[in-house]
DNA sequence: GGTCAATTATTGATGCATCAATTACTATAA
DNA sequence: TTATAGTAATTGATGCATCAATAATTGACC
Protein backbone atom coordinates (compact mmCIF):
# COMPACT_ATOMS: atom_id res chain seq x y z
CA UNK A 1 0.00 0.00 0.00
CA UNK A 2 1.08 3.64 0.73
CA UNK A 3 3.45 2.73 3.63
CA UNK A 4 4.82 5.95 5.49
CA UNK A 5 7.76 5.53 7.87
CA UNK A 6 7.21 6.77 11.80
CA UNK A 7 9.96 9.34 10.87
CA UNK A 8 7.75 11.15 8.49
CA UNK A 9 4.27 10.87 11.17
CA UNK A 10 6.78 12.32 13.86
CA UNK A 11 7.69 15.31 11.97
CA UNK A 12 3.81 15.92 10.98
CA UNK A 13 3.32 15.55 14.34
CA UNK A 14 6.21 18.29 15.33
CA UNK A 15 5.24 20.51 13.02
CA UNK A 16 1.53 20.78 14.24
CA UNK A 17 2.65 20.35 17.71
CA UNK A 18 4.63 23.39 17.56
CA UNK A 19 2.19 25.65 15.94
CA UNK A 20 -0.33 24.58 18.86
CA UNK A 21 2.12 25.47 21.17
CA UNK A 22 3.97 28.38 20.04
CA UNK A 23 0.82 30.58 18.78
CA UNK A 24 -0.62 31.15 22.24
CA UNK A 25 2.76 31.80 23.62
CA UNK A 26 3.44 34.50 20.74
CA UNK A 27 0.42 36.79 21.70
CA UNK A 28 1.51 36.45 25.13
CA UNK A 29 4.63 37.73 24.92
CA UNK A 30 3.63 40.43 21.98
CA UNK A 31 0.32 41.13 23.17
CA UNK A 32 -1.15 41.04 19.21
CA UNK A 33 -1.99 37.73 17.34
CA UNK A 34 0.75 36.81 14.64
CA UNK A 35 -2.48 37.73 11.97
CA UNK A 36 -3.16 40.95 13.22
CA UNK A 37 0.61 41.97 12.96
CA UNK A 38 0.94 40.56 9.95
CA UNK A 39 -1.52 43.23 8.66
CA UNK A 40 -0.06 45.82 10.19
CA UNK A 41 3.23 44.73 9.19
CA UNK A 42 1.92 44.98 5.71
CA UNK A 43 0.23 48.54 6.61
CA UNK A 44 3.31 49.56 7.13
CA UNK A 45 5.37 48.39 4.31
CA UNK A 46 2.77 49.77 1.64
CA UNK A 47 1.76 53.07 2.63
CA UNK A 48 -2.25 52.77 1.49
CA UNK A 49 -3.23 49.86 0.21
CA UNK A 50 -6.66 48.54 -0.47
CA UNK A 51 -8.17 45.89 1.59
CA UNK A 52 -8.46 43.69 -1.66
CA UNK A 53 -4.70 43.97 -1.72
CA UNK A 54 -3.81 43.45 1.68
CA UNK A 55 -5.88 40.37 1.67
CA UNK A 56 -4.16 38.19 -1.25
CA UNK A 57 -0.81 39.61 0.76
CA UNK A 58 -1.72 38.25 4.40
CA UNK A 59 -3.79 35.69 2.84
CA UNK A 60 -6.34 35.37 5.40
CA UNK A 61 -10.37 35.70 4.13
CA UNK A 62 -11.89 38.38 3.02
CA UNK A 63 -14.11 38.56 6.07
CA UNK A 64 -11.34 38.15 8.78
CA UNK A 65 -9.44 41.17 7.50
CA UNK A 66 -12.53 43.16 7.37
CA UNK A 67 -12.96 42.35 10.99
CA UNK A 68 -9.65 42.61 12.13
CA UNK A 69 -9.43 46.28 10.39
CA UNK A 70 -12.29 47.11 12.25
CA UNK A 71 -10.78 46.90 15.46
CA UNK A 72 -7.57 48.14 14.37
CA UNK A 73 -9.75 51.26 13.47
CA UNK A 74 -11.89 51.43 16.72
CA UNK A 75 -8.59 51.65 18.26
CA UNK A 76 -7.27 54.46 16.65
CA UNK A 77 -4.49 52.18 14.71
CA UNK A 78 -5.65 52.43 11.04
CA UNK A 79 -7.57 54.58 8.76
CA UNK A 80 -10.02 53.76 6.25
CA UNK A 81 -10.97 55.44 3.25
CA UNK A 82 -12.99 55.02 0.11
CA UNK A 83 -11.50 55.16 -3.17
CA UNK A 84 -13.26 57.61 -5.00
CA UNK A 85 -12.56 56.97 -8.60
CA UNK A 86 -14.38 53.44 -7.66
CA UNK A 87 -16.05 52.99 -4.36
CA UNK A 88 -15.99 49.22 -4.21
CA UNK A 89 -12.37 49.72 -3.24
CA UNK A 90 -11.96 50.85 0.33
CA UNK A 91 -7.89 51.91 1.49
CA UNK A 92 -6.09 51.11 4.39
CA UNK A 93 -3.70 53.02 6.08
CA UNK A 94 -2.03 53.27 9.46
CA UNK A 95 -2.32 56.29 11.68
CA UNK A 96 0.73 58.15 13.02
CA UNK A 97 -0.17 55.98 16.59
CA UNK A 98 -0.14 53.02 14.39
CA UNK A 99 3.23 53.46 13.13
CA UNK A 100 4.74 53.87 16.40
CA UNK A 101 3.28 50.87 17.90
CA UNK A 102 3.85 48.55 15.46
CA UNK A 103 7.04 49.33 15.70
CA UNK A 104 7.21 48.10 19.28
CA UNK A 105 5.20 45.22 18.85
CA UNK A 106 7.80 44.07 15.79
CA UNK A 107 10.57 44.90 18.29
CA UNK A 108 8.76 41.79 20.83
CA UNK A 109 8.12 39.95 17.79
CA UNK A 110 11.57 39.80 16.89
CA UNK A 111 12.75 39.47 20.51
CA UNK A 112 10.59 36.00 20.58
CA UNK A 113 11.67 34.49 17.40
CA UNK A 114 15.49 34.90 18.20
CA UNK A 115 14.96 32.35 21.42
CA UNK A 116 12.69 30.55 19.61
CA UNK A 117 15.69 29.77 17.18
CA UNK A 118 18.28 29.83 19.85
CA UNK A 119 21.78 27.94 19.57
CA UNK A 120 21.01 27.65 15.34
CA UNK A 121 23.65 28.53 13.10
CA UNK A 122 23.56 30.80 10.31
CA UNK A 123 24.50 27.01 8.62
CA UNK A 124 21.42 25.59 9.68
CA UNK A 125 18.82 28.50 9.74
CA UNK A 126 19.44 28.33 6.13
CA UNK A 127 18.99 24.75 5.28
CA UNK A 128 15.46 24.73 8.05
CA UNK A 129 14.36 27.29 5.87
CA UNK A 130 15.34 25.74 2.66
CA UNK A 131 13.23 22.56 3.77
CA UNK A 132 10.64 24.20 5.13
CA UNK A 133 10.28 25.76 1.55
CA UNK A 134 10.07 22.59 -0.02
CA UNK A 135 7.50 21.61 2.25
CA UNK A 136 5.28 24.68 1.18
CA UNK A 137 5.79 23.70 -2.47
CA UNK A 138 5.05 20.27 -1.44
CA UNK A 139 1.78 21.79 0.18
CA UNK A 140 0.88 23.87 -2.87
CA UNK A 141 1.01 21.11 -5.29
CA UNK A 142 -1.96 18.91 -3.47
CA UNK B 1 14.72 49.34 13.73
CA UNK B 2 14.27 45.43 12.78
CA UNK B 3 17.45 43.91 14.10
CA UNK B 4 16.87 40.45 13.92
CA UNK B 5 18.06 38.26 11.18
CA UNK B 6 15.89 38.45 7.73
CA UNK B 7 16.38 34.82 7.95
CA UNK B 8 14.91 34.22 11.35
CA UNK B 9 11.63 35.86 10.44
CA UNK B 10 11.26 34.34 7.40
CA UNK B 11 11.88 31.13 9.26
CA UNK B 12 9.20 31.80 11.56
CA UNK B 13 6.67 32.70 8.91
CA UNK B 14 6.94 29.79 6.95
CA UNK B 15 6.12 27.44 10.05
CA UNK B 16 3.22 30.03 10.57
CA UNK B 17 1.75 29.62 6.93
CA UNK B 18 2.76 26.06 6.27
CA UNK B 19 0.22 25.05 9.10
CA UNK B 20 -2.00 27.74 8.10
CA UNK B 21 -2.15 26.07 4.71
CA UNK B 22 -1.87 22.31 5.45
CA UNK B 23 -3.76 22.35 8.14
CA UNK B 24 -7.68 22.55 5.79
CA UNK B 25 -5.92 20.33 3.21
CA UNK B 26 -5.89 18.44 5.82
CA UNK B 27 -8.85 18.04 6.90
CA UNK B 28 -10.59 18.02 3.38
CA UNK B 29 -7.98 15.31 2.11
CA UNK B 30 -8.29 13.19 5.40
CA UNK B 31 -12.36 13.86 5.97
CA UNK B 32 -11.37 14.37 9.68
CA UNK B 33 -9.36 17.42 11.78
CA UNK B 34 -5.79 16.55 12.90
CA UNK B 35 -6.87 17.12 16.48
CA UNK B 36 -9.87 14.41 16.43
CA UNK B 37 -7.76 12.29 14.78
CA UNK B 38 -5.05 12.20 17.47
CA UNK B 39 -7.48 11.89 19.96
CA UNK B 40 -8.72 8.76 18.18
CA UNK B 41 -5.18 7.31 17.60
CA UNK B 42 -4.49 7.67 21.26
CA UNK B 43 -7.88 5.99 22.00
CA UNK B 44 -6.90 3.01 19.59
CA UNK B 45 -3.54 2.90 21.59
CA UNK B 46 -4.87 3.14 24.60
CA UNK B 47 -7.53 0.77 24.22
CA UNK B 48 -9.49 2.41 27.07
CA UNK B 49 -9.06 4.92 29.45
CA UNK B 50 -9.69 8.02 31.23
CA UNK B 51 -10.57 11.09 29.65
CA UNK B 52 -8.47 13.34 31.76
CA UNK B 53 -5.09 10.85 30.67
CA UNK B 54 -6.61 11.57 26.98
CA UNK B 55 -7.04 14.96 27.18
CA UNK B 56 -3.10 15.15 28.55
CA UNK B 57 -1.66 12.89 25.54
CA UNK B 58 -3.33 15.06 23.44
CA UNK B 59 -2.81 18.42 25.12
CA UNK B 60 -5.98 19.85 23.80
CA UNK B 61 -8.28 21.74 26.53
CA UNK B 62 -10.76 19.82 28.77
CA UNK B 63 -13.60 21.45 27.11
CA UNK B 64 -12.15 20.76 24.11
CA UNK B 65 -11.68 17.25 24.37
CA UNK B 66 -15.62 16.64 25.90
CA UNK B 67 -17.32 18.28 23.36
CA UNK B 68 -15.38 15.89 20.78
CA UNK B 69 -16.53 12.81 22.52
CA UNK B 70 -19.74 13.73 22.27
CA UNK B 71 -19.78 14.08 18.69
CA UNK B 72 -17.53 11.50 18.11
CA UNK B 73 -19.99 9.11 20.73
CA UNK B 74 -23.06 10.36 18.69
CA UNK B 75 -21.38 8.89 15.76
CA UNK B 76 -21.33 5.64 17.44
CA UNK B 77 -17.59 5.71 17.66
CA UNK B 78 -16.80 5.90 20.82
CA UNK B 79 -18.39 4.74 24.20
CA UNK B 80 -18.09 6.57 27.79
CA UNK B 81 -18.90 5.02 31.19
CA UNK B 82 -18.38 6.59 34.74
CA UNK B 83 -15.13 4.99 36.46
CA UNK B 84 -17.35 2.25 39.15
CA UNK B 85 -14.73 3.12 42.03
CA UNK B 86 -14.74 6.63 40.71
CA UNK B 87 -17.39 8.25 39.91
CA UNK B 88 -15.44 11.46 38.59
CA UNK B 89 -13.75 9.65 35.78
CA UNK B 90 -15.04 8.89 32.44
CA UNK B 91 -13.23 5.82 30.88
CA UNK B 92 -13.54 6.15 26.59
CA UNK B 93 -12.69 3.58 24.40
CA UNK B 94 -13.59 3.07 20.96
CA UNK B 95 -16.36 0.67 19.25
CA UNK B 96 -15.54 -1.92 16.87
CA UNK B 97 -17.06 0.83 14.19
CA UNK B 98 -14.55 3.36 15.72
CA UNK B 99 -11.29 0.64 14.93
CA UNK B 100 -12.47 0.22 11.57
CA UNK B 101 -12.64 3.59 10.32
CA UNK B 102 -9.68 5.25 12.56
CA UNK B 103 -7.14 2.37 10.22
CA UNK B 104 -9.16 3.71 7.34
CA UNK B 105 -8.22 8.03 8.74
CA UNK B 106 -4.92 6.64 9.49
CA UNK B 107 -3.97 5.71 6.07
CA UNK B 108 -5.48 8.79 4.65
CA UNK B 109 -3.45 10.59 6.82
CA UNK B 110 0.05 8.57 6.06
CA UNK B 111 -0.72 9.30 2.45
CA UNK B 112 -1.23 13.08 2.72
CA UNK B 113 1.74 13.52 5.10
CA UNK B 114 4.24 11.86 2.51
CA UNK B 115 2.81 14.00 -0.12
CA UNK B 116 3.74 16.52 2.18
CA UNK B 117 7.39 15.70 2.29
CA UNK B 118 8.02 14.57 -1.06
CA UNK B 119 11.62 14.50 -2.11
CA UNK B 120 13.33 14.47 1.54
CA UNK B 121 15.53 11.96 2.07
CA UNK B 122 16.40 9.54 4.85
CA UNK B 123 18.95 12.08 6.01
CA UNK B 124 17.05 15.02 5.62
CA UNK B 125 13.93 13.82 7.37
CA UNK B 126 16.36 13.38 10.19
CA UNK B 127 17.79 16.18 10.16
CA UNK B 128 14.52 18.44 10.00
CA UNK B 129 13.02 16.53 13.15
CA UNK B 130 15.93 16.92 14.87
CA UNK B 131 15.48 20.59 14.50
CA UNK B 132 12.11 20.94 15.21
CA UNK B 133 12.90 18.90 18.42
CA UNK B 134 15.16 21.88 18.62
CA UNK B 135 12.78 24.53 18.36
CA UNK B 136 10.32 22.67 20.17
CA UNK B 137 12.60 22.52 23.79
CA UNK B 138 13.68 26.23 22.92
CA UNK B 139 9.14 26.90 22.92
CA UNK B 140 8.94 24.65 25.97
CA UNK B 141 11.40 27.09 27.82
CA UNK B 142 9.95 30.14 27.40
C1' DG C 1 -19.58 12.66 60.92
C1' DG C 2 -18.85 17.17 58.75
C1' DT C 3 -16.15 20.67 56.62
C1' DC C 4 -12.66 21.75 53.33
C1' DA C 5 -9.56 21.07 49.56
C1' DA C 6 -8.58 18.71 45.30
C1' DT C 7 -9.94 16.50 41.00
C1' DT C 8 -12.92 15.45 36.81
C1' DA C 9 -16.11 16.71 33.68
C1' DT C 10 -19.31 19.92 31.84
C1' DT C 11 -21.20 24.29 30.40
C1' DG C 12 -20.99 29.22 29.11
C1' DA C 13 -18.68 33.21 27.21
C1' DT C 14 -15.46 34.75 24.03
C1' DG C 15 -12.11 35.05 20.05
C1' DC C 16 -10.87 33.99 15.61
C1' DA C 17 -11.06 31.52 11.34
C1' DT C 18 -13.90 29.82 7.40
C1' DC C 19 -17.78 29.66 3.90
C1' DA C 20 -22.06 31.46 2.06
C1' DA C 21 -25.13 35.09 1.19
C1' DT C 22 -25.89 39.93 0.72
C1' DT C 23 -25.01 44.79 -0.43
C1' DA C 24 -23.02 48.28 -3.11
C1' DC C 25 -20.81 49.61 -6.91
C1' DT C 26 -18.69 49.44 -11.76
C1' DA C 27 -18.20 48.08 -16.45
C1' DT C 28 -19.76 45.95 -20.53
C1' DA C 29 -22.85 44.50 -24.08
C1' DA C 30 -27.46 44.29 -26.32
C1' DT D 1 -29.96 52.94 -21.33
C1' DT D 2 -30.78 49.20 -19.36
C1' DA D 3 -29.78 44.46 -18.25
C1' DT D 4 -26.17 41.61 -16.79
C1' DA D 5 -21.96 40.06 -15.07
C1' DG D 6 -18.15 40.82 -12.06
C1' DT D 7 -15.69 42.75 -7.99
C1' DA D 8 -15.14 44.59 -3.07
C1' DA D 9 -16.68 44.70 1.33
C1' DT D 10 -19.73 43.38 4.83
C1' DT D 11 -22.67 40.44 7.59
C1' DG D 12 -24.44 35.97 9.30
C1' DA D 13 -23.91 31.13 10.43
C1' DT D 14 -20.88 27.75 11.89
C1' DG D 15 -16.74 25.23 13.82
C1' DC D 16 -13.19 24.86 16.95
C1' DA D 17 -10.07 26.46 20.41
C1' DT D 18 -9.38 28.80 24.91
C1' DC D 19 -10.44 30.40 29.76
C1' DA D 20 -13.56 30.82 33.66
C1' DA D 21 -17.15 29.19 36.41
C1' DT D 22 -19.88 25.43 38.01
C1' DA D 23 -21.41 20.74 39.41
C1' DA D 24 -20.36 16.29 41.17
C1' DT D 25 -17.45 13.32 43.55
C1' DT D 26 -13.75 11.88 46.60
C1' DG D 27 -10.37 12.03 50.36
C1' DA D 28 -8.29 14.03 54.37
C1' DC D 29 -8.27 16.11 58.63
C1' DC D 30 -10.58 18.12 62.84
Amino acid sequence: MFKCSKQEELIAARLFELNKQTMPKFERCTGISQSRLEILRELFEAEEITQRELQKKVNIDHAAVTRHLKQLEEKGMVIRRKNPADNRFTYVSLTEEGKTKIAAYCEEKQRFISKILDGFSELERSTLLNMLTRIQENVDNL
